[in-house]
DNA sequence: ACGACATTTCAGGAAGTATCGAAATGTAAT
DNA sequence: ATTACATTTCGATACTTCCTGAAATGTCGT
């Protein structure tokens, strides 16, 4: 993960329909949805959500495979942690001691916490 | 933390200076850097620096205090826990035994991996 | 091969964002 | 009070992004 690539996941995940379309696959899990699902689902026309999907899918947030006529989009968790760890690279100036609080305050709760 | 608040904070994040911004904060760690500090290091002016703390301050990824004639700028590392809070809300449809395994795949190698 | 379905690509105008120079605000020291 | 320092705000211009409508591509069943 590069600084172009961070900033490019950063910025699909920017938009509301792609925001909503990635939390959509998270909660779909391995699984994943077919664009027509997720257009249906969140009230976008298709032409629309193809180009946030295309911009996902280049963030390396998303990954794509095609079953039947559909193509089916599930959110990528390896591109999701490697965006993390750039974000998290260096904390503290690799004081150790000092940033693995924070990062152990980060991590904690993956569901239901308002924080 | 609502969908706005999300949208704002990756859109913060996906501005090439703010990125940069927020990852040195990071590695400055809770002491933080002055605005004029950060200015200096990152190579651009003062005003449009300013510019990017005040989008990355609403966002909520950082916060800052006044010390002498300088203001310091630090990460915010609950505002951040937060908004990855809400991206990972429901994971795998909170089907525990599913979403674990790639929540821990998430949240391993804090720093120095290239994954 | 044909018709129906699923998705993507293309070109246009409309809206939002980044940067700059200049001026303004606020803090500290003499 | 006045001078110097640190940061922010303002107005304008250039740039990028988003949505829409129409056409194109690719896949399946008959």
């Amino acid at each position: 993960m590069d600084r172009s690539a961070a900033l490019a996941a950063f910025a699909a995940l920017s938009q509301e329909t792609r925001l909503e379309t990635f939390r959509l696959l998270v909660k779909a899990g391995p699984a994943g949805r077919s664009a027509g699902a997720i257009a249906e689902q969140l009230g976008v026309r298709q032409n629309t959500l193809s180009s946030h999907l295309g911009i996902l899918l280049a963030a390396g947030l998303v990954g794509k495979r095609r079953d039947g006529r559909s193509i089916v989009y599930a959110a990528d968790f390896a591109g999701l942690r490697a965006l993390l760890t750039y974000l998290l690279e260096e904390c503290c100036g690799s004081d150790r001691a000092a940033c693995s609080p924070l990062i152990a305050s980060i991590i904690r709760a993956p569901s239901g916490e308002t924080s």
